[in-house]
DNA sequence: CGTAAAATTTGAATATTCTTCAATCAAACT
DNA sequence: AGTTTGATTGAAGAATATTCAAATTTTACG
């Protein structure tokens, strides 16, 4: 056993699928290389980021989810984006947003549990720039990525 | 002209996506059966939900994006998931979660622009059970779906 | 441990789907 | 009206996914 199955859920997560041009064909009733033309154009405008799998994250250990408010130093005020930035490097991290409010950024994290999110706020969070966190934690995910759960 | 165009978006949003398993088997180096095979275990596993395309949502009327914080009225704490099952039918909501702390839901929400959140937020924020509401709007999206923009 | 059952891996044949392309049609602009 | 650009289409060809039976590995259990 290779556990192939952990490098297809990391390959998945963020790209590696394809639209399915036929089936949109006929469900809307269209030639298919009228669909096709049509794809491309949204790619090619860059409408289009990626192809991706949505998962049940309990079931591929991200089962986790916490919603992180962010107060941000004096000092990174004139630039929150660079915070920013840095954070959405990071694989855990699902969403990055600067935000209007008593908050300048808003994240959405998924850990496998409690543990990892800990070890994630200490390793990650805990950075010069971030002066106070407040930490939202999931109870029950309802609806990810426009999918319902 | 058929406006086909909307037409694909709406059906990308959520699906009609497929893997690519020869694409998968040439990155981690292993035959395409072998790919297909835990791909297919992935989903009769239910451990993936649907195959789906991201957008760069300016680009595709769904650019002005706002965290909503809900409380419930008491009479709504012994089922919170019944109000956050509700809002996840709308198609405008990304992500709904029943949270820890002060608000007891958070919705994750997409419009055109802020004439169309408004409308949307009498349309549907404003209901029995809902008693308040605090938005925190998005200024800068810096990766969603955990894909960087 | 040892063995049987279950699960996983694999190459090669087959089936399905996507992509291309040249022609046609529609829209926009002078 | 005529010209240019963009969108639609059917059919051929190219690319990719799927199946399957055999081999291998892992797991379960006596």
């Amino acid at each position: 056993m290779k556990n192939i199955r952990q490098r297809l859920i990391a390959l998945l997560k963020t790209g590696f699928c394809a639209p399915k041009i036929g089936a949109m064909a006929s469900r809307i009733k269209e030639p298919a290389a009228t669909i096709h033309y049509n794809v491309k154009k949204l790619e090619s405008d860059g409408a289009i980021k990626t192809y991706k799998a949505v998962f049940d994250y309990k079931q591929v250990e991200m089962g986790f989810c916490t919603f992180v408010l962010i107060n941000l130093s004096p000092t990174e005020y004139s630039n929150p984006e660079k915070i920013a930035n840095e954070l959405a490097t990071f694989q855990e991290i699902e969403s990055v947003d600067v935000i209007t409010g008593d908050w300048e950024i808003i994240a959405k994290i998924r850990t496998k549990d409690i543990e990892e999110y800990y070890a994630f706020t200490k390793r990650v969070l805990s950075r010069p720039g971030v002066v106070k966190i407040r930490s939202l934690n999931s109870l029950k995910q309802v609806k990810t990525e426009f999918i319902s759960l």
